[in-house]
RNA sequence: GGGCCCGUAGCUUAGCCUGGUUGAGCGCACGGCUGAUAACCGUGAGGUCACGCGUUCAAAUCGCGUCGGGCCCA
């Protein structure tokens, strides 16, 4: 009982699953009878039932607005009891292999905005290819060791440095990282599965798993096998904190002000120095040599200040700027010589006095070409503290000599005055040393970017310690060979960002000496100093001749093997860079090596994808060690994307406080409505500017496909529409050029899908669906369709209308169903599976919708395309002329620059622009009008033109025209007449009265309103068959019920027009009494009274 | 400082590869439809295509440079 009642108010989970359950209960028997009454009584649709339950064979009605969280969440349910997941992948076990890797995330709790759209995008591609046929491998990832987690550790156990650490216990820390790490995952699991993304969520590859271990172990002795593996001292980025030498890119830069000095390096043989520049006083203590670019000029000059003379030694060009820095008066120049000149001078180290071990090393000038002409052209090195100052240091036999302990402080070397005292509190001792020793040129601050701990914000500082290497140096030029073999998405995402980046690649320092991480696998023998690489746990185990429980610190820096020379071996205490974890993933999420066949069956991977900053990251260090272990690419085909930044193109960050959660966006809109969002915003490759305007109208555009789905379901369902009514092929003569159009235009789009998701162009996918939507389906076809669904007999006008209907939309939620998998399931389980059972059990078990050939027709799109574009026009120019669509035109004519086929389309166009006649070609006959030209005619006629124009203007241009023609027209004017000739007038057509037009993007269309009693007749009727359907709606009457009416007008003329269209009226509003009379007193259960214009009506409504 | 990408209406964008009157959606204003209706449709206003220089008969599109944004590097 207590354990039980702690699981419910303890978790949420169970509480919620009790909701779902009441409310799938409630909903199913919603649904069920619903279904049933439907039938007899329409008007109940207002339920929320999103599909049928699959044991009801018929399609039901649904909500009238598309809301996503219920769908949602009857499909995942859907999905859960009917482990649709995994019969989707059974299915396709036959097919040919789809090999996908996923970059895995790091465990950091809380998915953002990046990793939805992440995972997204390879959902999407993964439905697509599974729904083709390929057999595919979706297994997730989690990275999920490494210094983050242990600072969060760190943090929550309130500890600021290593030793605490090791206090603690490494055992209860590392324990606590794992709770942490897999506490983490969980939740993030839970998020992705909201986003619908389909993944083996119960198997995913994990880094702390002892398989996934191995599989970096075993590449470490691969790289071991190879030569590839080093050990030796370089200078690495060092978080003083952390204690760890951290990856470049780990390390993060923001601006911060630092000392910036010039100092004087004094000469051994003359009187003269050197004066260098550096930000970074603390590191002249381990100063060894001083650079300069071989090529440069350099300048001794003699400077004076406050009544004293310096010698001084710098690059020519920069001679003003340092003395002006150094603020002496003036100077002279003594000589001037090329760097290379320079070569092998001997200085004395400034502070030798105070650093002991300074006075053993000898200090002198080398060449470098990374010397550049800033600052003074002269550059401080110091072997022990940066990476180039240590590479030239190798090369030129100078000692590396590193004051600094791993804590960030300095050591006995750096003699006793500073010893014990950290670097970057140091500087200003440095500098004050300096001065007192009349070293210091100049002392200033500067403002510059400098590198911090990514996840303790601690300075780096460099120094050189011992650590282990990966030469991918040596691999480079294979790897740009294997990066050519590559597909990439964008293509320059790889022939030139990835390949300038490889281009550079240095070795790759894989060490790091912390705890939770996978230990390296290197045991070296305290006797003869040989090294050995274990390979499995298996392997260690017969080494060591002891079972190991756990291949993490610190179980596993207790064991030890015997070298072949009889000495014990003990592991090196480092374990790897965390970089290192995932870039084995290719082969450690196919268990490899413990499992060998699975690599050999689908390594390497067909497909991965992840945002640009991995360009340097996972795309980087899966090549590099999969180059390592395996001299190949581990990835056949690459998809880049991009970021998410805000609307305004920044980057989110906490404290902008710019931030929008994907929760955000699925609690709102929903998961598919996201979906579509990301995948339909732009390119993958750009950076995506969320937008939650774009959203919701992305939202919008699904509720219209909602609303389009959802429009004949009560008719089909009133109808008794059945599976075999919907087979299309029996309709073939019944069906109307714009039914044979709809499903051209759906197999047109087919088409375009299919070759967006092939070439990764998922915008251009999501953007084809949208329009056909949009623009096809909504705007267009249910518009047209939407008279004959309400003809009440088996009319096969109507059924083949039904069943293009059917054809479409279960062609489109298949299309749709990798972007929007929900809303696809939900529209496929009513319509598809409510029809037809034996149909697949999910629209994700489908087979993938090619485009049908025969059923495309370009010719009638195109031929549709000039339909549309003219009955828009029409309605432009029916708004010019203020005649209402109700309102039937006698004719409307299209004109255009180039032949214009309507053929059979010619009804469509008459019934869109309800018009009585349309013709295509013929011009309109023109009214002329004619216009005196005033400066003609003014100097012949003078003081009587302004009289001849008039009578001019009102003369018939037909005549005036003719008469010119043959030669000249004559203007009588009290009995005299004035000769007007041809110049003295201009001839304009005009349209006729009554006729309005339009463009079009081929020509103009126009539409005559003159209006006659026969057309003022249906007018009329139609105005009042709207009122009263209004009022029907108002009454709450369902579409079968009859009623009794009487309208009342207020014009004699007006009712003997309608008078005539008694049985149209009394048929559209299914009346079985109408009365129809002048000022009568009108009667029923409601009463309205109406202005159409100057018209008023009064109608009465009553059931019958 | 370097590499790659991006900059088109108030906002989000198409067009750029292959030069020849910038096309849409949102928002705004006005109108229409009314058995999809808390839905839908039409019309209108709104753009020195970031800026400058060049190539060309012609540049949003090609080249160079500047500015701004993003990612990566130094």
């Amino acid at each position: 009982m207590g354990s039980n009642f702690v699981l419910l108010t303890g978790s949420s989970i169970p509480w919620l699953g009790l909701g779902y359950m009441k409310f799938a209960v409630w909903q199913y028997s919603r649904a069920t009878a619903a279904n049933a009454v439907t039938k007899a009584k329409y008007g109940l649709g207002r339920d929320r039932a999103c599909f049928a339950l699959e044991d009801v064979s018929v399609i039901t009605e649904v909500a009238g607005q598309y809301d996503a969280g219920a769908v949602e969440e009857r499909v995942r349910r859907f999905w859960e009891e009917s482990e649709i997941y995994s019969k989707v992948r059974r299915i396709r076990q036959v097919g040919r292999r789809f090999f996908f890797v996923d970059g895995p995330p790091y465990t950091t709790g809380k998915i953002h905005l990046g990793t939805a759209w992440n995972k997204v995008i390879k959902d999407c591609v993964l439905r697509y290819r599974s729904m083709s046929g390929y057999h595919v491998r979706d297994r997730p990832g989690w990275d999920m060791h490494g210094l983050p987690i242990e600072v969060k550790v760190e943090e929550f156990l309130g500890f600021t440095n290593k030793r605490q650490i090791e206090e603690y216990g490494v055992g209860e820390f590392i324990e606590r990282c794992k709770e942490f790490a897999l506490r983490q995952k969980d939740e993030m699991t839970g998020q992705f599965k909201s986003l619908g993304a389909w993944m083996d969520w119960d198997d995913p590859y994990m880094t702390l798993k002892s398989e996934y271990i191995e599989a970096a172990w075993w590449a470490l002795k691969r790289a071991n096998e190879r030569a590839l593996l080093e050990r030796g001292m370089r200078v690495v980025n060092w978080c003083p904190r952390c204690q760890t030498a951290i990856a470049d890119s780990e390390v993060e830069y923001w601006d911060e002000t630092d000392p910036s000095i010039y100092v004087k390096f004094p000469l051994v043989e003359e009187d003269a120095n050197f004066v260098i520049w550096t930000t970074t006083p603390w590191t002249i203590p381990a100063n060894i040599g001083v650079a300069v670019h071989p090529d440069f000029q350099y300048s001794r000059v003699r400077a004076w200040r406050g009544g004293k003379t310096d010698e001084l030694i710098m690059a020519s060009d920069l001679v003003d700027a340092v003395l002006k820095a150094g603020r002496y008066k003036d100077f002279d120049l003594l000589s001037t010589c090329k760097g290379e000149e320079l070569l092998d001078m001997a200085y004395k180290h400034p502070l030798d006095d105070i650093v002991p071990a300074q006075r053993g090393i000898e200090h002198k000038v080398h060449l470098a070409d990374f010397v550049t002409a800033e600052n003074t052209g002269l550059v401080h090195i110091a072997p022990g503290h940066g990476i180039e100052d240590f590479e030239l240091g190798q090369a030129r036999g100078m000692p590396t000599f590193c004051p600094v302990g791993e804590d960030g402080r300095y050591t006995e070397e750096a003699g006793e005055k500073y010893a014990g005292k950290y670097v970057k509190e140091a500087n200003g001792e440095v500098m004050d040393d300096l001065e007192e020793r009349g070293h210091l040129l100049a002392k200033g601050n500067i403002v510059h970017r400098y590198g911090h701990c990514w996840r303790c914000k601690t300075p780096i500082i460099f120094i050189a310690t011992s650590q282990w290497f990966l030469k991918i140096g040596d691999l480079r030029s294979d790897m740009l060979e294997e990066i050519a073999k590559i597909k990439w998405y964008p293509d320059w995402a790889g022939s030139s960002r990835f390949r300038d980046w490889v281009s550079g690649a240095r070795d790759w320092c894989i060490s790091r000496q912390r705890y939770w991480g996978i230990p390296l696998p290197i045991w070296i023998c305290h006797k003869c100093g040989s090294l050995e690489v274990i390979g499995t746990q298996e392997e260690l185990e017969k080494r060591s001749g002891s079972a190991i429980s756990d291949l993490h610190r610190p179980a596993v820096d207790d064991v030890t093997i015997t070298c072949p020379c009889g000495g014990q071996m003990l592991r090196v205490p480092d374990v790897f860079d965390v970089w290192f974890d995932s870039a084995v993933a290719s082969w450690a999420t196919l268990n490899f090596p413990r499992d060998k066949s699975a690599f050999d069956e689908w390594w390497p991977a067909d497909f991965i994808t992840e945002g640009h900053d991995q360009t340097r990251g996972w795309f980087y260090s899966q090549l590099g060690a999969s180059m390592v272990s395996f001299g190949k690419a581990p990835y056949r085909s690459v998809l880049m994307h991009g970021f998410t930044l805000d609307e305004q193109g920044k980057k989110m960050s906490k404290s902008i406080g710019n931030v929008v959660g994907p929760e955000e966006v699925v609690g709102k809109h929903g998961a598919d409505t996201l979906r579509f969002y990301v995948l339909s915003s732009n390119s993958p490759w750009e950076d995506l500017h969320f937008s939650w305007d774009a959203a919701a109208n992305t939202n919008r555009m699904l509720n219209i496909l909602w609303n389009a789905y959802r429009f004949p379901l009560p008719y089909m369902i009133l109808d008794g529409f059945t599976a075999e009514k919907a087979d299309l092929s029996q309709y073939r003569d019944h069906l109307r050029p714009e039914d044979r159009w709809i499903l051209s235009r759906v197999n047109t789009l087919a088409g375009e899908v299919k070759s967006g998701l092939d070439g990764y162009l998922l915008h251009r996918v999501a953007r084809a669906i949208s329009e056909f939507v949009l623009e096809d389906l909504s705007r267009w076809y249910i518009q047209l369709v939407r008279p004959r669904t309400w003809i009440e007999t088996d009319d096969p006008d109507k059924l083949a209308a039904y069943a293009t209907l059917y054809q479409v939309i279960s062609k489109l939620c298949r299309l749709m169903a990798p972007l929007t998998p929900f809303l696809a399931e939900s529209i496929y389980q009513n319509l598809v599976r409510g029809l037809d059972p034996a149909a697949a059990e999910s629209v994700h078990m489908c087979d993938w919708p090619l485009p049908e050939e025969e059923w495309i027709d370009h010719d009638l799109e195109e031929r549709m395309k000039f339909v549309r574009e003219i009955s828009e026009a029409v309605s432009n120019a029916r708004q010019k002329a203020g005649r209402k669509l109700r309102w039937p035109v006698a004719e409307i004519i299209a004109t255009s620059s180039e032949p214009l086929e309507i053929n059979d389309l010619e009804g469509v166009l008459k019934g869109q622009t309800n018009a009585r006649k349309v013709t295509i070609g013929e011009r309109p006959r023109m009214d002329l009008e004619l216009e005196p030209l005033h400066r003609k005619i003014g100097p012949v006629f003078k003081g009587d033109a302004g009289r001849v124009i008039a009578e001019l203007k009102s003369a018939d241009p037909n005549r005036v025209r003719a008469a010119l023609q043959d030669g000249i027209f004559e203007v009588s004017l009290e009995g005299r007449t004035f000769p007007i000739t041809a110049e003295m007038v201009e001839f304009k057509e005009k349209l006729p009265e009554n006729f309005y037009g339009a463009d079009f993007s081929k020509g103009t269309a126009y539409v005559d309103v003159s209006m006659t009693p026969d057309l003022m007749a249906e007018g009329y009727s139609r105005e009042v068959i709207r009122r009263i359907q209004d009022m029907r709606k108002e009454m709450d009457l369902r579409v079968e019920d009859t009623i009794a009416v009487s309208v009342s007008v207020d014009r004699a003329d007006v009712l003997d027009l309608i008078q005539g269209q008694r049985e149209f009226i009394a048929g559209e509003v299914r009346a079985t009494e109408l009365q129809l009379g002048l000022e009568m007193e009108v009667k029923g259960h409601m009463v309205k009274e109406w202005q159409i214009e100057d018209l008023v009506l009064h109608v009465g409504i009553g059931r019958s």
